[in-house]
DNA sequence: TTAATATATGAGCAAATGTTCATATATTAA
DNA sequence: TTAATATATGAACATTTGCTCATATATTAA
C-alpha cells in the first residue's frame, strides 16, 4: 500500500493519489448526479434557519401559513416561499380546511432527520 | 377553535393568527436561537454536493485529502476548505499518519443523516 | 539544516440564496 | 356576483457562499 502520493493522468490533467484502491471502491459506490444533487437539495432546504424553524414546529402538529408567519415572526410571503420549496422536495405535506392550508412533516424521515440533527448538536 | 385569524398586537405590529394554542405550544418547544443556529449549519454543511460527496465517500471508509480532490475532481486547496467546515461542526475528524491526514465520519449521527436522507431520496 | 511533501488558511471575486414588494390565484361569505 | 380572506408567485436587490490564487504551516527525508 502506497504511503506516497504517485502523479496520475485524468482528463489531461495529473492528479495526486495515494491510495488508488480507495478511489476505486469510492467511485464505485458513488451516487449518480442526479442522486446526489437531490440528496444535498434536502439538506440545503433544512439548513436555512427560517425553514428549520418551519420543521421543527411542524414537528410538533400542522400549522397554517399565518400562524407559522407569526411564530417565526417573518412576512407570509417569506414563509409562502419556504414552504414551497419544502413541499417540492417532499419535506412538508398540505392539508385543506375552507381557505387554510395546513401543513405538516411529509414522512417519517423528516421527523428521523430531524432527531438525529438534534442529537448531533446537544451532545 | 377559532376558524378565522384574529389581528394580535406584537412588538408594535399587528399579526394574523388563527390557532393561538398552537403558538403557544410551538414556542415553548422551540429551540434557543443559538441551537437553532447550530443545528441548521449542521444541514447547511451537509447541502453543498462537494461536500455531500466527501462525507458519502468517507461513509465507505477514511481516506486523505489529495484522495479525496482526486475523487470530486477538485483542488486540494478547496477539498481542504471544506474539510475544515465539516470538522468544525463535528462531522468529520483526522488522524494523522506520517504527512498525510485521514479524514474519516465523526460519530454513528453522520451516518444515520446520510441513511435516512438517502432513504427519502429514493422512495 | 535544507528541501520536499501534504495540508491549511486568508483575501477577493463570481455565483447562489432569501427577503421584500407588488400582484395573482383560490376559497368562502354576503 | 362581488368582496373579503388566505396563500402563492415573479422580479429585483442585498447578503451569503464556495472557489481560486497566493502564501503559510507541519511533517519527513536528505
Amino acid at each position: 500500500m502506497p504511503q506516497r502520493a504517485t502523479l496520475m493522468e485524468e482528463q489531461g490533467c495529473s492528479v495526486r493519489v495515494v491510495h488508488l484502491e480507495r478511489l476505486v471502491q469510492a467511485r464505485a459506490g458513488a451516487l449518480s448526479p442526479r442522486q446526489l444533487e437531490r440528496l444535498s437539495a434536502l439538506y440545503r432546504a433544512m439548513g436555512d434557519p427560517g425553514r428549520l424553524g418551519i420543521l421543527l414546529a411542524l414537528a410538533q402538529g400542522e400549522m397554517c401559513v399565518c400562524d407559522l408567519a407569526a411564530l417565526l415572526k417573518v412576512s407570509e410571503s417569506a414563509v409562502s416561499h419556504q414552504l414551497r420549496r419544502l413541499r417540492d422536495l417532499f419535506l412538508v405535506k398540505t392539508r385543506r380546511d375552507a381557505q387554510c392550508l395546513y401543513y405538516s412533516l411529509d414522512d417519517l424521515h423528516v421527523n428521523q432527520l430531524l432527531a438525529v440533527g438534534l442529537a448531533h448538536v446537544e451532545e
